[in-house]
DNA sequence: ACGTCGCCACGAAGTCTTTCGTATAGTCGC
DNA sequence: GCGACTATACGAAAGACTTCGTGGCGACGT
């Protein structure tokens, strides 16, 4: 394997229909971005990805079935350490603060923020003790 | 203004120079580059940007000076929305999490997050009060 | 058996990005 | 004025990305 290459915005949003259906074949795919593509436009991305490892697929059937190589949240954490890398001089938690401030966080979320928060702050007590 | 596309990879490693410098001529930003660019890359790029209205040029003088069109702030945020929107289902929270799931923050970062944290639960609080 | 339909492979075109070489011209020192 | 050194402008090439048309092949109904 060489490098992991980023993904671009056309395979990010074949990605995002391969989590959210699990697999998928070419067709179920291109029907879930109908307005987007043509059917041949979603297939020829998808040899490419394949191609490319970002899916893999099983031919065993005539009519494939495509899944996502990576998991989404795998896929995530190499673009926000991306656009770290580019735009926030490699500091993911400065990237982080500017997201927050971004837009409004529901209640969960808001949730998720304070717990990490605490374990952040616990493991920090922690070290300082040493 | 019709619109403003997202700087590709090369336009933001200038863009980072730019901001660093908070002006400056060709030379200036190629040697910032100097192992990844050559002189004239680097002037065609700003030529481009130019036009992509990405950086604006003062032409007073014979050896023109560039300057970032755009804050470094408008950009990241420009930045992270488009990431929230491709890859996060257009949560920046989400984004957010990942980030800080990404990497260890520094005291001054926990800080920050702590202090928005709070800002963020005064405000909830407030809402649901009414 | 044959026409129709769905499927995959492939090639090609168009655009965007990035790179650099070459051309042209201003400026300074002598 | 001339040479050396700058500077900008321009064009071309190479690669990546995205799109879609065409062709061929298998499956299925009648």
């Amino acid at each position: 394997m060489p490098a992991p290459r980023r993904p671009t915005d056309a395979e990010l949003a074949i990605l995002r229909v391969l989590w959210a259906l699990g697999a998928g074949t070419v067709r179920e795919v291109a029907v879930e971005l109908r307005r987007e593509s043509a059917y041949t436009t979603v297939l020829k991305l998808l040899q490419i990805m394949t191609d490319k490892g970002l899916v893999r697929r099983d031919e065993s059937a005539r009519t494939h079935v495509y899944r996502a190589a990576r998991s989404e949240r795998a896929t995530q954490r190499q673009l926000v350490r991306d656009l770290a890398d580019r735009a926030f001089g490699g500091s993911a938690a400065r990237l982080a603060l500017q997201a927050l401030a971004a837009r409004k966080a529901s209640p969960e979320e808001l949730a998720e923020v304070r717990g990490w928060l605490a374990e952040a702050e616990r493991e920090g007590k922690r070290e300082g003790a040493r």
